[in-house]
DNA sequence: TTAGGGTTAG
């Protein structure tokens, strides 16, 4: 017998242990407890195959506690975790007493709700065992249970070392700094745990420096107190810090484990060098190094930020049965920041397990690709669709799209989930709650949220300055600029592209002239600004020799900037030189060869009008259409050109064929632009007049209360045509029509236009 | 057989 347990234990794969199997057989002991264990056992190391390891636990006639022990710790460590608890719940039947490793993993599994365990430990003597004890402490201290972990310590008789350790982590876990220091102080010994333990904490507390104190001051330093430090700097926007330390621990002699690749990669993609990921990737290599899928997945990550799509993907797919969610996510989001949305989708559908991450990577990635609708359409589906919590990053994105497409309505509904479910805010709800506010128009609730906020940084401002600067308040823009001033936020090259942006909107020459003085060292972006400025203002002559003088290489929106102010002043040479150059920089952008024709168009040059046409078309540059966006009841209807696909389409036409003989009837005649603009000749009898903002506005219209103002939201500027004929329609149907475009805000009320400066 | 470190989304 013993030589068979010797053989036993040296057992190394399936078909040794069948072999043994079968002798047990032949001696008829294959049905007694004590080789029916040892069989689980050899099963659980090897990873045997259920069924067969199912058949030996059947074998046996009368399975006592440890054979019910060892089919558990199998099931366990296959990770089915249905068959563990029903295992369970079979020997609290019988009255069998598992084995104490059985307890630490069921309380593992159940986490949070882990204290129905506690009683049946307390039941069973098992409190005693100092293992056992310190998995429930454990699991109190993890789960944010403090309290009863706090019981639960001081009641103890006899601490051990890893009592104190994950005492400590649990007031980590709850923020209670001091708690973890008195502790800390008070222990009756110290080890590298309990050393990295604080060097862990003060990092959730984002305090680098006192992290980095006790990290210097550890007596003996492990490789987990390494990349605990590593990690801190990773994971705090200190790519910089980490790689140097990476370094240090590299001449220090320490061998990397998986965990530093995974900090040293992910530190190596958010600086966005490529050589220092070359020379870390030959480290690796010349390392030898077996990656497990953490590192895989940081590896990928990094490929997909430096744009090597088809390098991640590879990845990616070569994990294969070893990729999670995480894995997934990454991979979709590499997608959705190359603007892939539809690889994207393919594999959010196909994807086995959906997280929080996986919503918020697909919401955010339509938000961000300017397919608002689509992000508001899958964060109602995963509403009504699914279990999963939205958390902040969820409505962050959400309301950003409800920004886009100025959907107040739905951002209620959003916002009554927030209070609903008890979303926590911080700084980037925040952030977005007043975007969205803003770009809806409501400038004064954007101001009420920013007035409230406890902490902002300067992305609040610059959110608020720039909703300022949308909605026309110029002033208010520079009075926050001068507060930011004040709380000692630095403004960035953002926040003064939005005040120049207000003082343009605004009319605000002078204002805005010593602004752009005052920036230290202004980027091509704000010349771009200035230039709008002073083209608004009419001094187009400027304008001019400020681009001469500019230091850099003037970009495609410095040209444009000059040949909307052409437009609007009708200065038809400078227009052409502007377009030109535009041409030449952007001649796949459909919009600058529309903005020419116009010009064009208006000095009646009707010659080179059909030039650019021609040009367009042999260049293939198609142009793009202009969508518009209308909320009725929480839903968003959108339009484009022409278009008739929605159901009320038959009395959108009719209302509008009606408005216009109104129209005609008070001698409102169309601007031939309109149509000149977005289509060919022949066409242009039957689209003339349906461009997207008035269908949109004839379906409020007809929808909508009487009294109540309309709002619709245009991804592209409004034509000069749309906004006299919607003047008139403000007038004829006594209604208040808001269209907000691109940047800016047009509202009409009684056949005026409180924006003149625009056209 | 317990305690410390890991990849993703704004």
């Amino acid at each position: 017998m013993y030589d068979l347990v010797a053989i036993a234990t040296k057992i190394s794969n399936i078909s040794q242990l069948r072999q043994l199997h079968a002798h047990l057989v032949l001696n008829s002991l294959q049905s007694q407890n004590y080789w029916v264990s040892l069989l689980l056992t050899i099963c659980t190391r090897l990873h045997a195959h259920p069924a067969y390891a199912a058949s030996i636990f059947t074998s046996s006639p009368y399975p006592n506690a440890s054979v019910y022990s060892c089919m558990l710790k199998y099931y366990s460590r296959m990770g089915a975790h249905d068959e563990v608890v029903s295992l369970f719940r079979c020997m609290q039947c019988l009255d069998l007493r598992p084995h104490p490793s059985v307890y630490i993993y069921l309380i593992k599994l159940a986490g949070k709700s882990g204290n129905l365990f506690h009683a049946s430990v307390l039941k069973l003597g098992h409190i005693d065992d100092h293992f056992i004890r310190n998995t429930i402490l454990d699991m109190y201290a993890k789960y944010g249970q403090v309290d009863l972990a706090r019981k639960l310590f001081e009641q103890m008789p006899n601490r051990t070392l890893a009592d104190w350790n994950s005492m400590i982590s649990g007031c980590w876990n709850s923020g209670n700094e001091a708690d973890a220091v008195m502790l800390f102080s008070m222990m009756p010994d110290r080890n590298t745990i309990s050393w990295t333990a604080m060097v862990t904490g003060y990092a959730k507390m984002r305090d680098l420096e006192t992290a980095r104190r006790y990290f210097d001051e550890m007596p003996e330093k492990s490789v987990v107190s390494w990349n605990a430090m590593l990690s801190a700097y990773a994971q705090n926007e200190c790519a910089e810090e980490a790689l140097k330390l990476f370094h240090r621990m590299l001449k220090e002699g320490i061998t990397p484990d998986d965990t530093t690749w995974v900090a040293a990669i992910s530190s190596c993609s958010s600086i966005g060098n490529l050589s220092l990921a070359d020379s870390l990737l030959a480290k690796i290599n010349q390392k030898h190094v077996i990656l497990n899928n953490f590192v895989k997945t940081a590896l990928l990550d990094m490929h997909a930020k430096f744009g090597n799509l088809e390098i991640a993907r590879g990845i990616f797919d070569e994990l294969g049965g070893q990729r999670n969610a995480v894995t997934w996510n990454v991979m979709i989001s590499a997608y959705t920041r190359a603007g892939k949305l539809s690889l994207a989708r393919e594999l959010f559908d196909n994807m086995p397990k959906r997280d929080v991450v996986s919503w918020n990577s697909m919401i955010a990635g339509y938000a961000q690709n300017g397919e608002s609708a689509m992000s508001i359409h899958l964060f109602r589906e995963m509403i009504d669709c699914t279990d999963i919590q939205p958390d902040e990053v969820t409505i962050a994105s959400v309301l950003s799209a409800c920004g886009h497409i100025g959907a107040l309505k739905f951002s209620c509904w959003v916002l009554n989930i927030v209070q609903e479910k008890n979303i926590k805010f911080g700084i980037s709800g925040f952030n977005s709650l007043i975007f969205m506010y803003s770009k809806c128009g409501n400038v004064v609730d954007a101001h009420r949220i920013f007035q409230n906020m406890g902490t902002k940084d300067v992305v609040t401002f610059n959110t608020l300055i720039s909703g300022f600067a949308a909605n026309g308040h110029g002033k208010d823009a520079i009075k926050l600029l001068l507060t930011m001033e004040e709380e000692g936020i630095e403004p960035d090259h953002v926040t003064y592209i939005g005040v120049l942006t207000a003082c343009s909107h605004a009319g605000m020459l002078k204002e805005g002239k010593n602004i752009f003085k005052s920036i230290k060292a202004p980027t091509v972006d704000h010349y771009a600004c200035m230039v709008d400025l002073l083209g608004r203002a009419g001094e187009l002559d400027d304008a001019k020799i400020l681009i001469e003088s500019m230091p850099m290489k003037p970009h495609a929106g410095v040209y444009g900037s000059l040949l909307n102010a052409s437009r609007i002043h009708k200065r038809v040479e400078l227009g052409e030189l502007a377009a030109n150059k535009l041409l030449e920089l952007e001649p796949q952008n459909p919009g600058n060869y529309i903005l020419l024709s116009n010009i064009y168009a208006s000095a009646g040059r009707w010659e080179d009008v059909r030039q650019v046409r021609e040009k367009m078309r042999k260049g293939g540059v198609k142009k793009s259409v202009g969508m518009s966006w209308v909320e009725y009841k929480g839903q968003i209807h959108n339009f484009t050109v022409g278009d008739r696909s929605h159901e009320w389409s038959k009395d959108i036409y009719r209302l509008l064929a009606e408005l216009e003989r109104k129209m005609k009837r008070v001698g409102f005649v169309t601007d031939k632009s309109c149509a000149l603009r977005d289509v060919e000749e022949e066409e242009k009898e039957e689209m003339l007049g349906t461009h997207s903002e008035k269908l949109a506005i004839c379906f409020a219209l007809l929808v909508s209360e009487v009294g109540t103002p309309i709002r619709v939201v245009k991804n592209l500027r409004i034509c000069m045509d749309c906004h006299t004929a919607i003047k008139m329609i403000s007038k004829l149907e006594e209604r208040e029509i808001i269209v907000r475009d691109n940047n800016r805000f047009h509202c009409f009320s009684e056949g005026i236009c409180s924006c003149h400066d625009y056209w």
